[in-house]
RNA sequence: GGGGAGAUACCAAAGUGGCCAACUGGGGCAGACUGUAAAUCUGCUGUCGCACGACUUCGGAGGUUCGAAUCCUUCUCUCCCCA
């Protein structure tokens, strides 16, 4: 564990004179986050922004892991179960929505605490991201269907011609980033990288992370735990409900997508729900890999709440206060 | 008791004399990522050095061969069918 005081001596070493604080908890899914962001917004006496992409979503509630109502109860929450799942919600939206809820939050409050998983609007908030045009969905859906016909290949062309600083950037490999910067060329006749600073915002707050993370075992045996209590609490019940909205973004979400295969006639039910217990472990990795390549983060186990409190309160010269 | 099929790396599964350290998929590990981000994509995955290379693998033990996961003998185990 000494990459731990390492991390913990040089930050807490800095000394931070500004007024407002944002402290982000991140850390992968199941490995408590919820528990430990209560528990601190308790001892620094705040209020708790989710940065979850799932758990904004109204309509889902047992496969997101939304905090509990008791728990909504004693801490009071934003961005849980707020928007609906037809909207087109995204990390620009959140940034915007954040920010906007910031400047309300820190009037009442020197420290405010952001809890989730979700790297990339953690990313949006604390770093921004860049304006691009709105979203065109007909042209995607066009975009989409000449991917499907004619192979990634063609597209990538395109892009070369379009938008050579991007083609250069992008992993040409991955259809998705392709498909996203031939849209907003295409829509706007300018290449897509024009659109990208590629400088962080500055923000008239500090901020301050700290991630959570434990042994791998364990992490892997709390995922397994918390598959099969999602499914006594009633997610397959939830998912038949949520049926309507199978194509939505959200609901290619782990623990929805592999019961829609089961409901569908796909897969066997077992491993519909092996198959969940699987792609959380994954996603669980990805996350800890975007964390750990943020060395701004200072890590914490789930069971050093103190330490985490007395850290936070020595970065942010509260003690001074 | 008789007949048949099979045992391959963590799992599944190809290979059926040299091109095999062994296809492929899963799993695992590592990584990329500025609008689907719980998405999408990439690399590695016998051991040791980790580049070249060296060493040990394909149920066990023998054998044939210049050379075997692949052929032969035998042993062990598994599955199926008939009794």
């Amino acid at each position: 564990m000494t990459w731990i005081w390492i991390c913990r001596t040089r930050i807490s070493l800095r000394t931070f004179r500004m007024a407002k604080t944002l402290v982000v908890l991140a850390g992968p899914t199941a490995v408590g986050k919820t528990r430990f962001g209560i528990a601190l917004a308790k001892e620094l006496q705040t209020e708790i922004i989710s940065a979850d992409s799932r758990q904004i979503y109204k309509e889902a509630s047992i496969g997101t892991a939304v905090p509990s109502p008791e728990e909504l109860r004693t801490v009071r929450h934003h961005f849980i179960q707020t928007v609906s799942l037809e909207e087109n919600y995204n990390a620009s939206r959140y940034e915007q929505d954040v920010l906007r809820l910031l400047e309300e939050l820190f009037g009442r409050y020197d420290l405010v605490l952001m809890v989730g998983g979700s790297g990339l609007y953690i990313k949006a908030v604390c770093e921004g991201i860049d304006d691009l045009p709105p979203h065109d969905p007909a042209l995607r859906s066009k975009l989409l269907s000449r991917y499907e016909k004619e192979g990634l290949q063609s597209l990538t062309e395109e892009l070369w011609r379009l938008d050579p600083v991007s083609a250069g950037r992008i992993d040409l490999k991955n259809h998705m980033r392709v498909l996203k910067a031939l849209e907003v060329s295409l829509q706007t006749g300018k290449p897509y990288s024009e659109f990208l600073s590629g400088t962080p915002a500055r923000r008239p707050f500090n901020i301050l992370r700290l991630a959570l993370d434990m042994e791998r075992q364990e992490l892997y045996r709390r995922i397994n735990e918390r598959v099969d209590r999602m499914m006594k609490d009633g997610l397959l019940e939830e998912v038949k409900r949520l049926q309507p909205y199978a194509r939505t973004n959200a609901m290619k979400s782990v623990g929805y997508r592999e019961l829609f295969d089961y409901l569908e006639g796909k897969v066997p039910l077992e491993e519909a729900v092996d198959r969940i217990r699987r792609n959380t472990r994954k996603f669980a990795r990805k996350q800890i890999t975007w964390f750990r390549k943020n060395d701004q983060y200072c890590w914490f186990s789930p069971d050093e709440i103190r330490e985490a409190v007395q850290w936070i309160r020595e970065s942010s010269d509260l003690q001074d206060r």
